[in-house]
DNA sequence: TTACATAATGTTATAATATAACAATAACTA
DNA sequence: TAGTTATTGTTATATTATAACATTATGTAA
């Protein structure tokens, strides 16, 4: 899918509200901070994050079970996804590394099966926290 | 921590069931399992499978919200893990690859930043879903 | 421009996943 | 054997996510 593509409207509010945020977001911190723009459900929040997710313009930290806007410019990254996170602040940084993604986009399993997509999440300290 | 350590009752019962299960077992189906044994509340089921999993005795499927027994026999790969995941069938398999886990401890961001603990999951088809 | 299809929204209810708080018991250790 | 730590039991509740159904908006092709 095309990141270029118009957003609607809640799509739009919640994609600007994470996109803006300098954490990850958790789907009902999300509500919370989207109810004086009128929605009201969690529902809505889950299926614009859905959207979202699916055109590669936010991310989900698995581990987590919060969302970040995703920072790569190039779409093809959009179904491989790497991240560090600190384990004291919690801090998340999203991985370019052109040499990361062509080792594990290639990556090869003993039955020398290929996958085009993955996740991977890193954990450690950041900077600051070290 | 030591993978051959003595596992308590809980502990033991419930790393039974995931071990033998052929598919990542979510946390109330393996409460309703092993409701006959006496474990009759989801925290008793949580605090096993924490510590199990601190332990290295089993892994959590972030994607998925389950649970599988580790199927690697060298301890040092429990902060390393790798899973290819089946897209149709949500077969799990645990990678044991040598020069992905190298690579992967290895790995620097741009900032010269290692991580010794990581969780990677690769999706696709396996090989029956082709 | 209208009919049809598809995407997005709104709403209520509920399912699924996970933890807080407190009390009691068992196992380890000095 | 006293003190410490790990484990268990129990009730209640917090957090995360989806089902089901009705409605409105948008895109598309005759």
């Amino acid at each position: 899918m095309d990141k270029q593509q118009i957003l609607s409207k809640n799509q739009q509010i919640i994609f600007d509200l994470i996109d803006k945020s300098s954490e990850p977001l958790k789907a009902y911190t999300i509500l919370f901070n989207v109810q004086k723009k009128g929605i009201k459900a969690p529902l809505q929040v889950y299926r614009a994050l859905d959207k979202l997710v699916e055109m590669g313009k936010i991310h989900k930290i698995e581990s987590r079970n919060a969302f970040i806007a995703c920072h790569n410019s190039s779409c093809q990254v959009s179904k491989a996804t790497a991240f560090s996170i600190c384990e004291i602040c919690e801090k998340v940084t999203e991985i370019s590394s052109v040499s990361l993604s062509k080792y594990l986009t290639n990556f090869k399993d003993k039955d020398g099966m290929k996958y085009s997509k993955y996740n991977l999440e890193f954990f450690g300290l950041c900077k600051k926290c070290r």
